[in-house]
DNA sequence: TTTAACATGCTAATTTTTTAGCATGTTGGC
DNA sequence: GCCAACATGCTAAAAAATTAGCATGTTAAA
């Protein structure tokens, strides 16, 4: 329930981009930040998430590395949980039309059996 | 590009509400808000996402009501885009596997078969 | 070993966001 | 027709987010 919600414009960005890379220095986030503000400025934020729980870091000889608290793949599944009910009536049919809708151009008909043969094994797993 | 980012944290949790609502009034996205401030708030709120062009309004007798104006559906890919690339190394297989990991529990025989329909569907209109 | 490059810690100012309050207009039932 | 209930417009204060700057410590190469 306390998934990323309640986090500032900037400390959303910052955690997008470190889940993107799954582990940052101050550095990079800013590299990747749009509208970059100062070097400092990104520490301070960094600082903030740190004390909200939401990063923690390690140190890499002279630097820290920070990454994300809540692992990658609950986060992207609480994500996922949310646009789900925001966008598309909480119905996974609809959401998966969507995904397809936006991934048709690059798909192959090998991609179209991986995603076949993915149903089929979750089915599966469901008895 | 200028999908809703840039938006801070009342916003997104307005812009959010009107999304899944698909329109809204003031006291219906008051009522919906986490931690909700005074009406007026959120009225003060509403008129900013319209003066920044994310939200327009029509009268419904004495009030108004708020609906996006970039539609549900594009929001919908948009955002659908966004997670992919943060969460899931832009892979729709992974994102998929991750929806079905959110749906399994509710999902049924049939359920599975329409996903599965639906792939073959959106193969097909590929060719 | 000296020093330029780059790191962090801390602090404080600016800007944006968020909030509430008051004046005023409209609606609909009695 | 009158009035309570509820709507908007506008303004300004309070709170939070965002930013920059300075002091200081560490690294590594010349």
């Amino acid at each position: 329930m306390k998934g990323q919600k309640n986090l500032s414009r900037r400390e959303r960005q910052i955690m997008d981009i470190i889940y993107e890379l799954e582990e940052a220095t101050a550095a990079q986030v800013l590299e990747l930040l749009p509208a970059p503000p100062s070097y400092s400025a990104v520490r301070a934020l960094l600082k903030v998430l740190e004390e909200k729980g939401h990063l923690t870091h390690k140190q890499d000889g002279p630097r820290y590395v920070f990454l994300p608290v809540l692992p990658r793949e609950e986060a992207g599944q609480n994500a996922l949980k949310h646009l789900m009910k925001t966008f598309f009536d909480n119905s996974t049919e609809e959401m998966m039309a969507a995904l397809l809708g936006i991934s048709e151009e690059e798909m192959s008909g090998k991609d179209y059996d991986r995603l076949s043969a993915l149903i089929e094994k979750t089915r599966g797993e469901g008895r």
